[in-house]
RNA sequence: GGCUGGGUAGCUCAGUUGGUAGAGCAGAGGACUGAAAAUCCUCGUGUCGGGGGUUCAAUUCCCUCCCCAGCCA
């Protein structure tokens, strides 16, 4: 990717948005979020999406960008991120790619092999077998492939499968090698002290249900099979129909949340080269703001030119 | 004050007919190439409440003390 681009990647919660934010206004440059969930509409409160006095200071892109009954992919979001990259550069502009969606960011910072899009049809046919059986035909179709992924994770055999299906070639033949680092990609990786980010988190669930999760939740019923895994879509659910109280609600919701965020530490950490940012070690947002800053700005004007 | 249960991992508890202990949950680490807020894998040493006694050996049996819950005064 040559194109004038910065990212700001991290956990839930760990209050990237309003770095992001306060960064942007600072510098002549707009918002790309890279959240697979803040992406559709419909769901504010439930996705954490920024605050509309937020959205309102700079110019965000891909936040509320689709209906939450239409399906969503890597590939979807990377098309979408590059059309809107490359707008922001055409009117001179620094794209600051924030976001926390681990595979999403990949796709964007290293791409993905051409393949075509997913097959509804075909996908529930097989996800209607056993983990033995699907095992049983990835051997058959593509064995030195089905070496190498885990084959105990479902997802995984029924994806190489699908692209075995859908092009007769098996999928690691086509799968594009990723590089340890693209050498123009640029970013930053924040992150706070686990207890504190765990905090934050169980904070912002409880201040979810006072903004009023429920009502929302309540009142959406058309939600594409990818976004209704947005994290608490189902518990809020089973709240709503009596099935758990509104505090089982919510600690269950906090789990879940930690869990998330637990997950994608794991990945920013082994799968991302940015440099890292500890929040909780940091003086103040100001100070926050600041280093990030003077790291966007070295960036977009190096002194060696 | 008396009686009855209990006090074992961060939490809830199991267990050892005496040979220093293990589940679930919580938590931790990891994987990840079009579902990614998804999906999958791995990880259990703790004065077995304190002190004393019996014993080759006590978390287990006995005595005593402390703490918690319930009941009776």
């Amino acid at each position: 990717m040559n194109k004038n681009v910065f990212f700001i990647v991290g956990p839930t919660a760990s209050g990237k948005s309003e770095l992001a934010a306060d960064v942007t206004a600072r510098c002549d440059a707009e918002i790309v979020s890279a959240d697979a969930f803040q992406v559709y509409r419909g769901l504010p409160i439930l996705t954490a999406q920024p605050d509309e006095a937020t959205l309102r200071k700079v110019q965000h892109h891909l936040i509320g960008a689709v209906s939450p009954n239409e399906e969503m992919s890597a590939e979807k979001f990377r098309g979408l991120a590059v059309a809107a990259i490359g707008e922001i550069n055409r009117r001179g502009k620094l794209a600051l790619v924030v976001g926390g969606s681990g595979l999403y960011l990949k796709a964007l910072t290293h791409g993905l092999a051409p393949l075509p899009a997913v097959d509804a049809s075909l996908r529930a046919e097989l996800n209607a077998l056993s983990l033995e059986e699907l095992n049983a035909r990835l051997v058959a179709v593509d064995p030195s492939g089905a070496e190498k992924i885990d084959r105990r994770n479902k997802r995984r055999v029924v994806r190489a499968l699908e692209i075995f299906a859908q092009t007769s070639a098996p999928a690691s033949a086509q799968r594009r090698e990723w590089e340890d680092e693209a050498a123009d990609v640029r970013g930053v990786f924040v992150f706070r002290d686990r207890t504190e980010l765990y905090a934050r988190i169980d904070q912002r669930v409880a201040q979810m249900f006072r903004d009023g999760v429920a009502e929302e939740v309540a009142g959406i019923e058309d939600v594409s099979k990818t976004a209704e895994k947005a994290l608490g879509l189902d518990q809020v659910r089973q709240m709503l129909d009596g099935k758990i109280t509104s505090s089982e609600c919510i600690a269950e919701m906090q789990q879940a949340t930690r869990r998330y965020a637990k997950r994608q530490l794991t990945w920013f950490r082994r799968q991302t080269n940015f440099e890292a940012l500890n929040l909780s070690l940091q003086k103040d947002h100001a100070a926050a703001v600041d280093w990030i800053l003077q790291k966007v700005l070295s960036f977009a004007h190096p002194l060696n030119d």
